[in-house]
DNA sequence: ATACACCTTGACGCAACGTCAAGGTCAACA
DNA sequence: TGTTGACCTTGACGTTGCGTCAAGGTGTAT
């Protein structure tokens, strides 16, 4: 089943310049163009458009979502449950809100007594929460990296043994990443094999691979936080020495 | 009880940037300034500030918000009663959307299928929701006129008399305005007594009478559909009188 | 062949702030 | 009395997530 992008608007209630949007930023393209360079979407990208929606709806920033849905371990089981339980909070706090307003009520009715923060109960917590999603550092710690990759490689159909290559090349990959970072030159020979092992790590999550995709992925692991903290303030380096990798082909 | 910009931002949670913001699109200012210039907020501002939280957590504008805290008609206890459905309202919402999650979870696990529509179900109705608040249609029908004006009057300390010569006022004004806005010279005469009685108008409710406040609330007029709908095509008329009023005071 | 609804890529606009920068204020403490 | 240090001020430019044209190509139906 493939649809025009009037379709998948009209399906999903989001506008289509909003479409374009996340194709622009890079969260959501469209399984191919036809020949005139009509957007041509997929069922894939629909689900792909569903989860986008609901991260929105936690009130994160495209950006945010990008790299969730980029990461090589995202695993959509998981993420439905985390936004599951991200939602029903918000329901919650939705709560909280209303019982202010309550309480707001029946002050003006002179049958309550307000103090200021009483006032505010309900609006603070969530910008705590907020800034907690920014980060996503409760979407990640809550599942610790063992499950989702697990959960990731049976999707992708790896047996037992793939898989433990594909943990094991991480692995060896951060090692050699923090040496090659030591010398400090993101064009040395050591810093071109530890971008060949990482493309070589990518393949075993990334059906296809385009050059195009890994240049962002490294520059993502530059620009968010969480990555670049997994790559212990190497991300920089191994975004240039795949840049470097890749120019020379 | 007074506070500095500070302790605002501390107690409501909203940053003192955007404390700034509201004032400069004149939708909440300090009661007073100190000598020096720093911004001093009481007790009216706070409650001020938690209306305007609650119409944001609808997702309204602010112009919107504004709208509707300078409307004379404005009524505080109304409001909170409205903001309660709404609120209520969006908390339904947030249930259909985890509604959805959980089909989906289950699409996923496969115990379930779902046609394309079903997976966007919760996202759509928003943006109907969303175009009925932002013209606050409903919270202006909920409530005929009648009621929220009698509130106000009420708290302005107006007796039964005063009230009815604020309505007569009120409607003696639309015929008036209708008439020299057929001439169509807001410069005329005629035009400066609608002018006059405009202002004498607000007086039965506002407390204090600034000019420029006057100015921002015709301009209102003109930029707000309900405003304009309820001067029947004369708002822009009414502002060039108003403005042409007040500069030559 | 022309009408019509659809699509494309720019490019500018806008709301609601975030984020400096440059400088004034004020209570406290040496 | 001078000097921190925390607080405040007013610009002014930056960012996000689109909305809103504008100018032009596509596709099918009559």
């Amino acid at each position: 089943m493939e649809y025009t992008i009037k379709q998948v608007a009209k399906l999903s209630g989001v506008t289509q310049r909003a479409l374009r949007h996340y194709e622009q930023v890079g969260l959501l393209s469209p399984r191919r163009k036809s020949g005139s360079g009509y957007r041509i979407y997929g069922k894939e990208d629909l689900v792909r458009l569903q989860q986008i929606l609901f991260y929105r709806e936690l009130n994160l920033g495209l950006s945010t979502i990008k790299s969730i849905c980029l990461d090589p371990d995202f695993d959509l089981e998981s993420a439905l449950t985390e936004q599951k339980r991200l939602l029903q909070e918000k329901r919650d706090q939705l709560d909280r809100l209303l019982l202010t307003l309550e309480h707001t009520l029946q002050e003006r009715k002179g049958e309550r007594m307000m103090t200021d923060q009483e006032r505010f109960e309900g609006f603070k917590r969530q910008l705590v929460e907020e800034n907690e999603k920014q980060y996503g550092k409760e979407v990640r710690e809550r599942y610790g990296k063992e499950t989702a990759q697990r959960a990731n490689a049976q999707m992708m159909g790896m047996d037992e043994s793939a898989y433990n290559e594909f943990t094991a090349l991480g692995e060896k990959l951060l090692e050699k990443l923090s040496e090659a970072a030591k010398l400090g030159d993101p064009t040395s020979v050591s810093a071109m094999e530890v971008a060949r092992m990482h493309k070589r790590w990518l393949g075993y999550t990334w059906g296809e691979y385009s050059a195009e995709a890994h240049r962002n992925l490294v520059q993502m692991y530059v620009d968010d936080e969480r990555f670049a903290s997994y790559y212990q303030g190497n991300a920089e380096f191994l975004r240039d020495a795949v840049h470097h990798f890749l120019d020379n082909n």
